[in-house]
DNA sequence: TAATTGATTGTCATTATTGACAGTAAAGCA
DNA sequence: TGCTTTACTGTCAATAATGACAATCAATTA
């Protein structure tokens, strides 16, 4: 009655990820399937057939890399401390291994400058960034409880900001001295929060 | 002896903006001649008989986004008041004006990405980031000259990062108050050092 | 073993894009 | 008017990429 079990998840993620690094580099219409498959090191009729023709890949990117964003803020979250969350949420935004991602990060900006032409698109890209900066907001007020809300909207939007820039400059290999400005720029918007 | 007066410059000027817009919307793979040609309302040969294949294309417009990016600083600099410089810098990075230009930090954006594979071109946008942070170091430095030099770099690389974030942003059409949280940010940073 | 289901591959026509070249038009000067 | 220089256009072969379909392979169950 069943058949050849389906490894649709596994190839999938496999896939997305190749994806992913193509789009970050070459942009989404430089993003060939030849080059993604690859990437992926599998043929192209077999990217075609788990990811469709070109509209719905950039479907399942969106899909994919939207989610991720989300799912990886919430396993971040969870892995905080109990006290002093505001200052481990930067510590572990900035380190190396957050920062060692930078392929969603750019794929991302490429969907974002995307969206000037998609309606749709745009409110998912928006949504995404507001609930990312909400999430931080949530920390910081947890943390300080007695500031106002714009002082801690407009902190969370420094960090979100920061962290996208720096991890979006990635393929700049900045100085390493730089890395730690942003650091060191987001510790103090956070001591700004004591006053 | 001579023949038909050249327009080489004008022609540059409107087609490099055709290019620009189009490879912030379409990324630099996606930029086709014959999108840029429409976009500049010229044909596609005559695009093709100005910037010439699409390597020298590619090469016209780093030169023309990082020259102009380094033009647009100095002008930006020299408008300047007498005193009270950087919160005046800080209100002009954030105005709607600067804003307005965003297809020129998108486009910059695509080659920063593209610059992972192009090591002549990671540097050429390294320096051009750079030399953009430390003309805001300068300002900075000159009304705090009693602050230390890593707090000026610091808050200069996170003034140009939040400029960076808000303005390759523009396509999502962020609702009204997140862009004068960015604003709220940087002159936050300056605030810090005051004390 | 046969059947079934899905993964994987091979192949090809169609299309889009490029690169190149020859040729035409326009504008200045002798 | 003729000459020269440059802007501009038309056209076409070559290439790259896509989309689609048929065919084959692999794994599981009856």
């Amino acid at each position: 009655m069943a058949g050849r079990p389906t490894n649709r998840d596994e190839r999938y993620l496999q896939v997305m990820q190749a994806l992913v690094r193509c789009v970050a580099r070459f942009g989404l219409e430089g993003a060939t399937l030849t080059q993604i498959a690859k990437e992926a090191g599998l043929t192209r009729p077999l990217i075609r057939h788990h990811l469709g023709n070109r509209e719905e890949m950039i479907g399942y990117l969106t899909e994919f890399v939207i989610s991720r964003f989300s799912e990886q803020n919430t396993t971040m979250i969870s892995a905080l401390p109990k006290q002093e969350r505001s200052t481990a949420l930067v510590q572990m935004l900035f380190s190396e291994s957050a920062v060692s991602a930078p392929d969603m990060v750019l794929a991302f900006a490429s969907l974002t400058a995307r969206a000037t032409d998609d309606a749709d698109l745009r409110a998912k890209c928006r949504t995404s960034l507001l609930s990312f900066e909400d999430a931080i907001a949530k920390i910081l007020r947890d943390d300080h409880p007695s500031v106002d809300d714009i002082r801690i909207d407009a902190t969370a939007h420094g960090i979100a900001a920061l962290y996208f820039n720096v991890t979006s400059l990635a393929p700049l290999a900045m100085p390493e001295n730089r890395k730690s400005l942003a650091s060191l720029v987001a510790h103090n918007l956070l001591e700004d929060l004591k006053d």
